[in-house]
RNA sequence: CGGGGUGUAGCACAGUCCGGUUAGUGUACCUGGUUUGGGACCAGGGGGCCGCAGGUUCGAAUCCUGCCACCCCGACCA
């Protein structure tokens, strides 16, 4: 099968959706909007999670699961929450089907409806915060540091793989605590786990950040986000956590009493990433040969492909190989050796690096003379003879380097493309000629914000946290501001 | 939901304008043989509700109507 894919020069979004489909992460169903997830990304996706799942369960979180549906009563509760999700809920009405006697197959019982509608959770904050009522009292009871991986559905226009579906795996942490302070610094605590996360692990380097009023998550006070660059100068929102102040709280009646008796409102907070990590990891660093994977959430981090004639030979190369493998996994690195017969090894060298795969090991005849292997990085595509005693201490620091190269690459790029506007004249030309990210002074309102993202296309990524101050004026409005804000065209 | 485009073998496409033998090509698949350091070659073979449903016609992949899905551009989107 040929599995070229179109060049990124060409066609940035038909190369992201080739890619995603022949390198076997996700295809479309027969469900509008709805992907599966085939065992390779979904390895991705596993790898992910048991990263995150460690991260979150080192900072003091646990893991807990909540219902799929929601009363539709529940949504009500909270005014802002339900505006910002109301538009893109799955309603369940009916819970039984019968017979069609006129058309065949099976209609809707119209017998079986239900007293009050459920809805297919958007985002779990209101069954959340009803189960929380009973299981806080006290002071004692905080915080409360729940986890829950989960399934979510938002009923979405317009549908990517990946990047934006109807249906999407996350996780969502939902916390509860004593004061505003330890809220606060809980949210932004996730924050920084999302971002070493992205930083260290994706190889994606982030710059975090507060939304604007208008970008805030439907309910929150605050919300932080860390914002990531695609290698077509569009930002993609890869993480956010949200400071809820005591607004469910007061929606769900959640009290507890303090030491000194009086009931006080809790403080909350949450935070989550989804499966649009997996969009983020491959726009990131893949090229056109296919996809670029960072050793550390590479399903396999290292192939070893055999090249031979005769059967003896394969007996030979079979014996170094599976050497290297047990080695190799006895450090921890996951290794696959392919001695299929079925496929010659050029057509390996092909599928692998469409694949990812960070290293790949041949073995020939050649090699067997000379006691060496070759060894190719897919990230520059080098080639270089090693000799066996050496290969696996040579394999274990090559893949620190690639993960480190890898993000240096993207580091790199993300910091040529990240440009400063004085005018909006200036703003307008850098979007338009360069695209990539754009600081530039704005006057802190919305009317200001919607205008220059109707004109241009552009939204306020985020208030960067690590800003300087910086006296200026709106390059919109003119009026005063006091500091940069990351303007850029978003996923 | 608005504008545009596309649905033909697992995948990529031709054929559709102008209806007419058995619907083709590449690739993938199966069999046999030769091969194997960058997607092998030769020979033979199998695979099609032509997106779905209706209509026009002696006859429909082709014409008409409706629907569905996907892609692009908008709108929408934490």
């Amino acid at each position: 099968m040929s599995k070229a894919i179109p060049s990124r020069s060409e066609d940035y979004s038909l190369w992201y959706n080739e890619l995603v489909k022949k390198a076997g992460l996700a295809e479309n169903s027969a469900v509008r909007g709805s992907m599966v997830i085939k065992p390779y990304g979904f390895a991705i996706w596993e790898k992910m999670q048991q990263t995150l799942d460690k991260m979150f369960k080192e900072s003091g979180h646990e893991n807990a699961y909540f219902p799929l549906f929601i009363p539709k009563s529940f949504f009500s509760k909270e005014a802002d929450h339900v505006e910002g999700f109301a538009k893109e809920c799955a309603v369940v009405t009916h819970y039984r089907l019968k017979n069609d006697e006129e058309k065949g197959g099976v209609t809707v019982d119209p017998d079986a409806k239900l007293e009050e509608e459920l809805i297919v959770r958007p985002t779990s904050e209101t069954v959340i915060w009803d189960s929380y009522k009973n299981w806080i009292q006290s002071y004692r009871d905080l915080p409360l540091l729940i986890n829950q991986w989960a399934n979510v559905v938002r009923w979405e226009m317009r549908t990517r793989l990946f990047l934006r579906t109807a249906e999407f795996l996350w996780q969502e942490g939902h916390t509860a605590h004593a004061t505003k302070e330890e809220a606060e610094a809980e949210t932004k605590q996730m924050l920084e786990v999302y971002a070493d996360f992205a930083e260290k692990f994706m190889a994606v380097p982030v710059t975090k950040g507060v939304k604007t009023e208008n970008e805030r998550f439907a309910g929150a006070l605050e919300t932080y986000c860390i914002e990531a660059m695609m290698q077509d100068g569009k930002a993609l929102q890869a993480g956010t956590s949200h400071f809820l102040g005591q607004n469910f709280a007061k929606a769900f009646d959640v009290k507890y009493a303090t030491k000194e008796g009086k009931d006080e409102y809790v403080w909350g907070t949450s935070w989550g990433v989804s499966t649009r990590l997996m969009g983020a990891l491959i726009m990131a660093h893949s090229d056109d040969d296919g996809l670029v994977l960072p050793p550390k959430l590479a399903p396999i981090q290292v192939v070893i492909v055999p090249i031979y004639r005769k059967d003896e030979e394969l007996e030979k190369i079979s014996e170094v190989a599976n050497k290297f493998k047990s080695e190799l996994q006895a450090k921890g690195i996951s290794v696959k050796f392919d001695d299929r017969d079925t496929q010659k090894p050029g057509w390996k060298f092909a599928e692998y690096e469409l694949k990812g795969v960070p290293v790949r090991i041949a073995i020939g005849p050649k090699d067997l003379e000379k006691g060496t292997v070759e060894i190719a990085r897919r990230d520059t595509k080098e080639k270089q003879f090693v000799e066996q005693d050496k290969t696996v201490d040579f394999i274990e620091q090559l893949l620190d380097e690639i993960q480190e190269n890898i993000y240096k690459k993207a580091a790199d790029f993300k910091e040529e493309n990240t440009r400063t506007a004085d005018s909006y004249e200036e703003f307008k030309e850098l979007l338009e000629s360069k695209g990539g990210f754009i600081y530039a002074h704005w006057d802190g309102t919305s009317e200001t914000e919607e205008k220059i993202k109707a004109e241009t296309k552009a939204t306020i990524r985020c208030i960067p946290l690590n800003s300087n101050e910086e006296e200026g004026t709106c390059i919109y409005s003119g009026k005063p501001s006091k500091g940069r804000v990351l303007f850029a065209k978003a996923y």
